[in-house]
RNA sequence: GGGAGCGUAGCUCAGUUGGUUAGAGCAGCUGACUCUUAAUCAGCGGGUCGUGGGUUCGAGUCCCUCCGCUCCUACCA
């Protein structure tokens, strides 16, 4: 610590001084428990004139004017002005204010009045110190801005910035109701392996790790699907997780190497069961934690309306729709010649069915802004679903895409072992060891037709919240490492 | 992976064509002030200009390396 700090040191000195002459005044500069009436918001919705209360809370503005003293106390719930009087003080303990700086913490017992300016405040009769803070917080009117800081040191971006506070007491919000919602409709909350012998479940890089005791590799997870199936084997009929995926890819503005995702199975359904949870679950979060069906979108400025019931289309028909009633009478040259037309860059190598499959990518799912399941998707894509009935090509799922993304997948599960088999052989190719054999064995003991789906929670919180980057709706999003 | 931009006081930002002693607001210190709320007023202190090298009589400014951040793009369900 040495050339850097040396202003940084000038003000926690100033402040450690601070510390020191509090102390010798007889006050505990890390202080214990202090019983307050209650949080700063529950105090202000009690409020009652001259009721006596103790709050506490740290200090982010401290207004003196000679013999008396405005201050703003901040916690958890929110804001409340205090005001310290000469003259209802003990000489010392009004002295002694003058030695906090902004940041420190305490405690206050008083009663409750209304200033002139309007404004409920508590006229403090004594005061504690609770933690004294030794280094500056951030700016208080321009908050912290600088994005670094802001994601490296989350404590005082929470702090300093209100709106991040709330944007995050949001998203705990739509976990909570989305248990609730699960839970009141008699599905049950499991765990299954974060730590992995084979990782299953989708196509993503898994990270790898070491397990010393029994000197293998390990997997983190990138999804548990085949961990929850296994439970229906087992006899769980409604179950779900909410819990973190891990896959070792890039970091961009929406994707985190962990992340949060939502797997709800039910037994005895389908696709359309499925449907049917997230037609009742959204308006059921938009109702108890935003209080409106419609949600304004960030990037455009486009209002989205979670009012039920969605549009339901087949992919086959957004195609046609999009490229002409002949597109899948077309060769693959021709595809191409189509799509390129259309701006969309096309590999050479690329047959009819990945054409197709880009088109929609780059071009088709973008423009479904409203919440849209499209359905009777190619069933390359999808080896864990069964197929649809009347067609072997296509899978019984849907694709539920919101502000042209796709939110959410919902499937009709697989749950014939020998067709699980061969889905599984056609995606790992070469890879033959990489099938989850344990899983295939679950399937022979026979796992009850199902309906599955899986929801990205930090993507439907950007949605709900009107947020660009998935940085800011998770807490400690992963930055590089820092040189010390 | 490719492209563009950024990094100046604890925080938020200025800094002209390369020019002599790098500025402001907030925060801090001293003083005044009994209803303020971005309190106000007067004064004072605070900088290895991200890092390392180069060009130059002279670099915050121009060039290169590295570190970090942001955006675009590519990859990635």
């Amino acid at each position: 610590m040495s050339n850097e700090n040396i202003n940084v040191n000038t003000y926690r000195e100033q402040r450690i001084r601070n510390l020191n002459a509090l102390a010798e005044m007889g006050y505990e500069p890390f202080g214990s428990a202090f019983e307050r009436t209650g949080r700063l918001a529950e105090i202000r919705a009690g409020f009652e004139e001259g009721r006596a209360v103790r709050a506490a809370g740290r200090l982010t503005a401290i207004r003196a004017m000679g013999k008396s003293i405005f201050a703003d106390l901040r916690d958890g719930s929110g804001r409340f002005q205090i005001y310290l009087s000469r003259k209802d003080l003990p000489e010392e303990a009004f002295k002694a204010f003058s030695l906090l700086d902004l940041g420190d913490t305490i405690g206050v017992a008083g009663r409750l009045f209304v200033t002139r300016m309007g404004e409920q405040s508590l006229h403090v009769d004594e005061w504690t110190l609770l933690t004294k803070a030794i280094l500056q917080p951030p700016e208080k009117f321009h908050g912290l801005v600088d994005t670094e800081e802001r994601y490296r040191k989350r404590y005082l971006d929470l702090v300093a910035n209100p709106e991040v506070r709330a944007r995050f007491d949001t998203r705990i919000a739509i976990l909570r109701e989305i248990r609730a919602f699960l839970t009141a409709r008699g599905f049950q909350e499991v765990e299954t392996p974060m730590l992995q012998p084979q990782a299953g479940g989708a196509a993503a890089r898994p990270f790898i790790t070491h397990y010393n005791a029994l000197d293998c590799e390990m997997f983190m997870r990138i999804a548990p699907e085949l961990y929850l199936k296994r439970l229906l084997v087992g006899g769980f009929d409604k179950i779900f997780e909410m819990n973190r995926n891990f896959r070792n890819e890039g970091l961009d503005r929406t994707h985190n190497p962990e992340f949060t995702v939502l797997e709800v199975y039910e037994a005895y359904g389908d696709r359309t069961t499925m449907k049917r949870i997230i037609e009742e679950m959204l308006p059921h979060i938009c109702r108890t934690v935003l209080g409106t069906m419609v949600v304004e979108s960030s990037e455009t400025g486009e209002r989205i309306d979670f009012t039920p019931p969605y549009r339901e289309v087949a992919y086959g028909d957004l195609v046609r729709e999009a490229m002409g009633d002949d597109w899948f009478d077309l060769d693959a040259a021709a595809a191409r010649a189509s799509a390129e037309a259309a701006g969309v860059a096309i590999d050479p190598a690329w047959d009819h069915l990945l054409i197709t499959h880009e088109v929609y990518d780059k071009l088709i799912e973008k423009r479904l802004r409203q919440p849209t399941f499209v359905t009777r998707v190619p069933r390359a894509f999808i080896p864990l679903a069964k197929a649809c009935a009347d067609d072997p090509s296509l899978a019984d799922v849907f694709e539920f895409v919101v502000a042209g993304k796709e939110l959410c997948p919902g499937y009709t599960e697989q749950n014939d072992p020998f067709e699980q088999r061969k889905a599984f052989e056609a995606q790992a190719g070469e890879e033959k060891e990489k099938i989850d054999e344990d899983f295939i064995t679950a399937l022979e003991h026979g796992m009850p037709p199902a309906g599955g789906l899986g929801l990205g929670i930090d993507r439907l919180v950007m949605l709900l919240t009107g947020t660009e980057a998935i940085r800011d709706v998770i807490l400690f999003p992963q930055l590089k490492m820092r040189e010390p």
